[in-house]
RNA sequence: GGGCGCUUAGCUCAGCUGGUUCAGAGCGUCUGCCUUACAAGCAGAGGGUCGGGGGUUCGAAUCCCUCAGCGCCCACCA
């Protein structure tokens, strides 16, 4: 074997294995005879780039699938990617508008062009970079949502729950960005500070009797110099009232009993209209009535439901029609506003509130800080307005979905994430499916105007059949006049069937693949799209597979940076994970990732972490040199310490591997890490390998060094996962391999019985060669000089042999005599000293007891006390009150010996 | 405003169906070592009245109440 350096590179070793993997098939997956365990992955963005999120997702995915792989079953990880409609088209946008094309210039096909080259150059990256971090993925299973298969699965599925009634065309209020002329999602609206101005307008009671001189108690009664009454409204949006349907006040305000039952007068437009009754207006804001403009505002639309009010846009050319063609709104009112018309909305703002203040409509203006919200995009402020959607009715999903997850036949890690589930499921609101874009699936409905010159909707998967549809309605159809929706898909609505349609269950129902992979073992993903993904899937799954998409849902927290703000590219706090695996291994930045991720907590990354991961890498590295730098001398009789040494670690090693089993079973995989880490660095490197480790330039027996082979391919079967890379180049070394092994078939073993007597064994003998190590530091002896160990009375010492290489000690006496002249030490009720040639410092000695000796008796009081208390002893479990009494004798026993030890010492 | 959750060593977190696995782990810190596997290391050491207060109990980090601080999600004041 070629000479190994003495640190791990990990850059040689990375590239060469995953070209292994890759080359033999090793991450392919086909159904077979066993046990499958499936991970679909959450697809990034096609044109994205990998960054923290991602590592530590993935990685967690990579771990549960090759444990699964060594642990016997057919693992899949099935790979893909989303093609992220609103954000690939932003960008697809901005890097036109960096040519000078605009969007608007083009039709649906040139764009839709470039949207693909964009697809084709960009995408795919992430999928390169997930092989850096030694992702398995059986790349051959490749998707796109929007590849042959996910688009006819998703058009299908559209048209099905059209069939179904599920789905339907209704109005809703968007984020209308007037400058790009399209709707945007409530992610997309940023909310800023802005200095503006609250209006009081004067809405005159109409057909006023002017009864009522003083109103009732509490009552506010405006009135002009004629006496005539008004109410006054404040708001922020004065060009609206041209759009005002209805007045409101909360039927329990004080101030405005008197309004009850009237009409009033929209002030300049003059148009009459009910005051209507309302808990959601609040008493205490401005003047506690509310001017409502069904049209345009959320809130103001559902009181417009409520209370069935007429709805007049402002903005739209023709009111009556919706929705509005971008080509006019751009944000500039329509002719119903007379003497505005064309004007932009705040050039109208300004107009109107000169022509109020002119017709003495102004009451008062006062200025006002308050929340604007604005177009992520184009910065510009977002006009909530009322358009024509597709919509998914949700009531029949949610019952669907619901008891599964509470039930635990999906379980939801961590469980807190359940009551966040139910609390959305049972206040579901339907789903708006269609975005004003061009990239995505496009909506399969078609209009015509029929012969009564009504508009009639088809939905079809291809303009064929819905050309055949239509020409049920309307014979003479022809196939131009046909006009395809405009808009595409939300992106979520091909990704809920994900699960379902990576296995063609959508097209092909109950295929061999769908019965073999499906459900699913594990999703992996971030709480933020509980609602967005992770309950639509199991939605999609039940209506389309019969059954949960995935056993198992395990939410990752957030990597923040370590003061605890999110990575973002703003701030420039995040890392990057490419230069970040060049810098410390995907191994070390797994390792690193996986100390600190609980499930569900954020975690807080620091390069220390991954630090911690290269340096172990370079742990396992080293030990690995030692071992394989063993001469073996068949002839060599296994010494009695290393015997004991080996018989121990077994033990260890089945009780470590318990740990893993319940931890793995918990999904605790930091927890099953920590536990692996320290058996190999502590347990295994720190205490084994001494003590087998035979002198310098002397061969090792056969026996022990097999032995120890045999652990160490335990160990790095068990580090696998977490690191996959260095545990491979090191399992080749260990052994002749045939030429198509891995370790990532190699089984890992299953936990066994083991002693629980021979590990606590070991441990109280390490506790005495941790003693006589202290004595070494304290009296400054190095450790290659020999000393002498007395245990003072009678104790069982089973591994004699190991503490006396491991502590250096030529003599070990059971039995002695206590020795005022030498340097001492508890382990248990047990004393030991060590005898020492120079003389000890009896100052210090009694100081070290004395403190010691204050402490045990504190302790003692402690307990005494407690078993003194009848009602303790009368109501405490007898084991309880056993453990308290041995507690006593032990303390009890070891103050006494401190004391003599005092004594003899003075 | 509605809901959920958190507060334990300098940092990140376990422990929370009450009682020797009850005060833990990793990292960091301090001290001494370049001891031929590893200074990306070895050996040793220190460090917390479990956010404050009250209660239940023989017994509370663990259960209940309350206060303070922090975080997340949802709905957002015209």
């Amino acid at each position: 074997m070629e000479e190994l350096a003495t640190k791990y590179n990990p850059a040689e070793v990375e590239e060469k294995w995953y070209q292994y993997w890759d080359k033999h098939g090793m991450f392919r997956s086909v159904p077979d005879q066993r046990q499958p365990y499936t991970i679909v992955i959450p697809p990034p963005n096609v044109t994205g780039i990998l960054h923290m999120g991602h590592m530590l997702n993935n990685t967690i995915q990579d771990i549960l699938v090759r444990r699964a792989r060594q642990e016997g079953k057919n693992a899949l990880w099935v790979p893909g990617t989303d093609h992220a409609s609103i954000s690939t088209e932003t960008k697809v946008i901005q890097k036109l508008a960096s040519e000078g094309i605009k969007k608007t210039d083009l039709t649906r096909e040139q764009f839709l062009e470039h949207a693909w080259e964009w697809t084709r150059k960009h995408g795919g990256i992430i999928l390169q970079q997930l092989r850096k971090l030694g992702a398995s993925c059986d790349w051959e299973r490749t998707a796109f949502t929007m590849d042959d298969v996910r688009s006819e699965s998703v058009i299908r599925v559209f048209c099905d729950l059209y069939d179904k009634g599920l789905i339907y065309r209704g109005l809703r209020m968007v984020n209308w960005d007037p400058q790009n002329r399209t709707a945007i999602s409530d992610d997309e609206v940023f909310y800023v500070e802005e200095h503006s101005k609250l209006y009081y307008l004067k809405y005159y009671v109409a057909d006023d009797d002017m009864s009522g001189e003083t109103g009732e108690e509490g009552e506010v009664v405006h009135r002009d110099a004629e006496g005539r009454r008004y109410a006054v409204v404040a708001t922020t949006r004065p060009e609206t009232i041209m759009g005002d349907t209805a007045m409101c006040i909360n039927p329990k305000d004080p101030k405005n009993q008197w309004l009850k039952g009237k009409k009033v007068i929209v002030p300049l437009v003059n148009r009459v209209i009910p005051v209507i009754e309302d808990r959601y207006v609040e008493i205490e804001f401005g003047t506690g009535c509310l001017k409502v403009t069904p049209a345009h505002d959320k809130n103001d639309y559902m009181l417009g439901k409520t209370h069935d009010l007429d709805t007049i846009d402002i903005f739209s050319e023709d009111a009556t029609v919706l929705p509005i063609a971008a080509e006019n709104a751009d944000g500039t009112v329509n002719p119903l506003t007379e003497k505005y018309v064309g004007k932009d909305r705040f050039e109208v703002r300004e107009m109107i509130t000169k022509d109020l203040v002119d017709a003495g409509l102004m009451e008062k203006i006062e200025d006002y800080q308050n929340k604007v919200g604005c177009s992520e995009r184009t910065k510009v402020p977002i006009e909530p307005r009322l358009s024509l959607q597709w919509f998914i009715k949700m009531k029949h999903f949610a019952d669907i979905s619901l008891s599964p997850v509470m039930e635990d036949y999906i379980k939801f890690v961590p469980e807190k994430y359940k009551t966040t589930y139910r609390t959305w499921l049972e206040n579901i609101q339907d789903w708006c499916i269609s975005r004003q874009l061009w990239w995505g699936h496009r909506i399969p409905a078609y209009y015509f105007t029929d012969a009564n010159g009504e508009q009639q909707i088809v939905v079809a998967e291809t303009p064929e059949k819905a050309l055949e549809k239509a020409r049920a309605i309307m014979p003479e159809l022809k196939a131009e006049d046909l006009r395809q929706d405009p808009d595409a898909l939300d992106t979520w609505f091909s990704s809920w069937l994900w699960p379902v349609s990576l296995f063609n269950g959508i097209l092909d129902p109950g295929n061999e693949e769908m019965k073999y992979y499906y459900p699913t073992a594990t999703l992996v993903t971030g709480p933020d799209i509980i609602f967005f993904w992770v309950a639509r899937m199991i939605m999609a799954g039940y209506e389309y597979a019969g059954d949960k998409p995935f056993s198992n849902v395990y939410f990752t927290g957030i990597v923040r940076d370590k003061i605890g703000r999110k990575m973002s590219k703003m701030l420039g706090n995040s890392p990057d994970p490419i230069e970040l695996m060049e810098t410390y291994g995907a191994d070390g930045v797994r390792m690193g990732l996986m100390l600190a991720a609980p499930a569900g907590n954020d975690i807080m990354y620091d390069d220390k972490l991954v630090e911690q991961g290269r340096n172990f890498c370079n742990k396992i590295w080293n030990a690995f040199r030692l071992v394989k730098g063993w001469e073996v001398d068949d002839k060599l009789e296994q010494p009695e310490s290393s015997r004991l040494a080996v018989e121990w670690f077994g033990h260890k090693l089945n009780e470590a591997l318990a740990e893993m089993e319940d931890s793995f079973g918990k999904f605790r995989l930091n927890e099953a890490l920590m536990v692996v880490y320290r058996l190999f660095w502590d347990e295994f490197s720190s205490w084994y390998l001494e003590m087998v480790k035979p002198a310098y330039q002397h061969p090792i027996d056969k026996a022990t060094y097999e032995a120890t082979l045999n652990y160490f391919d335990m160990l790095l079967r068990l580090l696998h996962p977490f690191m996959p890379f260095i545990t491979e180049e090191l399992w080749q070394h260990l052994a002749e391999r045939g030429a198509e092994e891995s370790i990532m078939y190699a089984q890992v073993p299953l936990a066994a019985e083991y002693d629980a007597k021979k590990v606590a064994d070991m441990e109280f003998a390490k506790e005495i060669i941790t003693g006589v190590r202290g004595v070494r530091a304290q009296k400054n002896i190095a450790q290659k000089e020999p000393l002498q160990l007395n245990a003072v009375g009678a104790v069982d010492m089973p591994l004699e042999s190991i503490v006396k290489k491991l502590a250096n000690l030529e003599t070990l006496a059971v039995g002695a005599e206590k020795d005022p002249a030498a340097a001492t030490f508890m382990v248990g009720t047990t004393e030991f000293n060590v005898p020492l040639k120079a003389q000890i410092d009896v100052a210090a000695e009694l100081e070290k007891l004395q403190k010691e000796l204050t402490r045990l008796q504190g302790f003692r009081a402690g307990v005494e006390k407690k078993l003194s208390n009848e009602r303790f002893v009368n109501n405490a479990p007898a084991a309880v009150v056993e453990v308290e009494r041995q507690k006593l004798a032990d303390a009890t026993s070891k103050i006494e010996n401190i004391q003599a030890t005092i004594a003899a010492l003075k």
